[in-house]
DNA sequence: CGTGCACTTGATAGAACTCAAGACAGGTGG
DNA sequence: CCACCTGTCTTGAGTTCTATCAAGTGCACG
């Protein structure tokens, strides 16, 4: 594997992320690539925990996340709070292809990150997507794919147990990050704190410490200091019965269409 | 609340369900409501059990379920099970808004139940919208619901307590058989077994038998013998925090496109 | 050098699971 | 009509898992 670009949200110089995630689903055009490289031009910067959709809004404008982590996330009343799935760098978030879409539920920053527009990639995809067959297949199945690991989530955190939630999880986080370039086999960028993780999977802050250290004692994983490490990766796959999504690649016909308001 | 229709499987009179559905998205045209009512000139009985949907089929034609109960399901190599959400009669699923859609998991009915093929409504919503705004609309909005439902799924199953979540488990149902006339404020039909419900809520048979006798000791909810009681509404509504999706009605603009294959 | 945050540890309580067995009902075949 | 299934529900006992409470460590930062 080649080596890894810098990976400082201080230098945004990457829609190479995007380019890449959204190059897994399908052939992008060179006018397509050049489309996704010009939104980073208007980079903006972000503090941890800073809001970027509010539960209820209308989603406008899609937006790219271009370095940092969030989140889509709910608090129960007493301040339970549910994380239900994680944006990585080169995740586009705020994109829906349903017309009118209200967000259903809070997405806020969980470090420092770099954002920008994406609302070019949205007018391509939702108004001219004959123009843009490529991105717009990519999107499409980049949505298909947010689903699957939502759904994947919900086994994760309905029905296995605390170790195998924690691996699951890491192997889903290494499995994007490798997609973009973030990851190695067996090392990964990891700037979750422990309350971040145990939100995620249901878990105690105090239980999720003791299985992370249980892992650990296992010769499993490591997670410390930002980064986690795979120690023992065909272990970690028995144990998590994780199944990357299977991306089944088929190209949008010239004149298909996903939704355009004409008015 | 007037009286309710006749609940037999074995009469599908009613494609007045998936009208009354529909309905509460959007104001649906004349024309509209007959194409829904046509929807149940051809219907299929199956028995519990059958598979509606397996997992990577390709999504084709959406299907109505007219009557008895099914979910979407997913199983872990060891036998263990989690349920991702319940289809109910009146119900579309099948229905892909995105070309080329991939099922991400099985669909099996729970009871005896009767389908029919909603193929004409799959043309209408996704083929020709512009014709049909009120049922774009409301499939629109029908889906992001069920977005909505599955979201709830996580916070259930994550940060909810066993009591809770059968708390809210009820409400939900008793919230979405109401709007098609299948529940009153205070009772609905509830064919499903302990095994079932315990595998929606990620718990053990035996813990989900104690919970539920313990919500009827407290005089809040009886489930027995096919039916759910609701005996304390508003106690049930402080335990469970559920909250009816918000349904911000807008109606498509004319001209508005989903994807059509113009092919 | 104090302060705050994240992480860690120990002790304890509570929640939930497993195993095992019995009760009960509906359906079937003799 | 009865005996016998089978599936579902129920109950008890014991164990495991996970949460809570409380305190302490370590580090980064002002």
């Amino acid at each position: 594997m080649s080596r890894l670009p810098a990976l400082d949200p201080e230098h945004p110089d990457q829609a190479e992320l995007v380019i890449r995630r959204l190059s897994q689903y399908s052939d992008l055009a060179p006018y397509e690539v050049e489309l996704l490289r010009s939104l980073s031009e208007t980079p903006e910067r972000l503090s941890a925990g800073t809001e970027l959709i509010a539960e209820g809004e209308r989603l406008e404008t899609p937006r790219l996340l271009l370095a940092g982590w969030a989140c889509r996330q709910r608090y129960l009343p007493d301040g339970r709070r549910q994380i239900f799935d994680f944006i990585l760098p080169g995740d586009i978030y705020g994109l829906c292809l349903r017309p009118q879409a209200v967000a259903l539920c809070n997405a806020v920053t969980l470090t420092r990150a770099t954002i920008s527009n994406a609302a070019a990639l949205g007018d391509a995809v939702l108004s001219r997507p004959e123009g843009y067959p490529g991105l717009t297949t990519a999107c499409l199945m980049s949505a298909s794919t947010d689903e699957a690991y939502l759904l994947g989530q919900v086994v994760r955190i309905g029905r296995q147990t605390a170790y195998e939630r924690v691996a699951h999880l890491l192997l889903e986080l290494q499995y994007r990050l490798s997609v973009v370039g973030l990851a190695t086999h067996d090392f990964m960028p990891l700037p979750l704190t422990q309350e971040i993780i145990a939100d995620a999977l249901g878990l105690s802050i105090v239980h999720l410490n003791r299985t992370l250290q249980q892992l650990r004692r296992d010769g499993i994983v490591e997670v410390r200091g930002g980064v986690g490490r795979l120690l023992d990766v065909s272990r970690l796959r028995s144990i998590a019965d994780f199944r990357a999504p299977h991306v089944t690649a088929r190209r949008v016909e010239s004149g298909m269409r996903l939704h355009a308001a004409s008015a």
